[in-house]
DNA sequence: ATTTATCCGAGCATTTAAGTAGGGTATAGA
DNA sequence: TCTATACCCTACTTAAATGCTCGGATAAAT
């Protein structure tokens, strides 16, 4: 099991995508710019989230990327797998067969892990990190240092002000 | 984060240790052959283990490596944590300065994922392992192949006998 | 036609895991 | 005292993955 920059780009990214979702494709140079992650970088990180159906791409000037589902059944866990960075604390990937095909000493132990971290990812979907109010900060200053129009309702222009002095 | 044969490999050992306390000390040509694990991978392991005082050892012929604490006061957090593979799933160590000095945009979501992976496996001590069935299994599977002499209860060895079966 | 963007592949520096190799040192027992 | 056993320690090797960069191709809007 590993949990690195990879997956936690691929998730900045995509919760970058349903920040901005309504202002039609977001470009990676947008995402690269506000997230700080390199763009060529990006290009593989959407390649797989792609072929995972997890965006869809629109091309040419104007183009980018959009999520191809709701923000509400897109999960964080989703998104780590789509680009290979398996949740998974077993070695056997739970086949049982950790020790020349026998069962190891700790098999259980990593199994139970595993279901606790993957059902963890799986019940924090796009939409539920879209309404953390400490994501709601961090966008804000980033939209605001990246002269991106946002839309804020007047509560959250107010939070956010406030934040800001 | 990330979690390997590393760290599966040490609490795998120390659970050795665990299982067969009061046999004296136990060598690592023991536990190499029980759990199927490179003899010098092991000394390696143990000098880490030795050196966050998790276990004690006794040099000679006769010798080996024992528990240093009481079973029930060793988690598998601290193992884990013992043999530099951090639980930690946040890129800041939690510094909060993920992205040139400012907060990330998912940096508390990776933090509430290491409370609970923390937390899950903090709570869990080698006497825990020791009294699962599942562990009971495969420890009795071992010693039997291996000719160690082991300690069952009348009940342990019916159900060990009726497994065998 | 030119610019903007997604696509795609090759390649590369760095790090880490996992294991090998080959020394040593302490000690129980013959 | 000798010797076998076991811990102790350092250094190397192999393989794989991460996190990039670079160069180019394709598609579409101006």
């Amino acid at each position: 099991m590993r949990l690195t920059t990879k997956g936690r780009y691929a998730v900045t990214a995509m919760l970058d995508l349903a920040l901005h979702e309504g202002q039609g494709p977001i470009s990676l140079a947008d995402i690269s710019e506000r997230q700080g992650i390199s763009l060529s970088y990006l290009e593989q990180l959407f390649a797989k989230l792609r072929r995972n159906t997890l965006v869809k791409s629109v091309r040419g000037p104007g183009g980018g990327y959009q999520l191809n589902h709701d923000k509400q059944a897109i999960s964080v866990a989703q998104v780590v797998d789509a680009v290979n960075e398996s949740v998974e604390a077993t070695g056997c990937a739970r086949q049982g067969d950790c020790q020349s095909g026998e069962t190891c000493l700790t098999h259980h132990l990593w199994c139970d892990l595993s279901d606790q971290i993957h059902s963890f990812l799986h019940g924090i979907s796009l939409a539920d990190l879209v309404l953390r109010k400490d994501v709601k900060d961090v966008a804000n200053r980033q939209d605001r240092r990246h002269g991106s129009q946002v839309f804020l309702t007047t509560a959250d222009s107010l939070l956010a002000d406030k934040a800001a002095v």
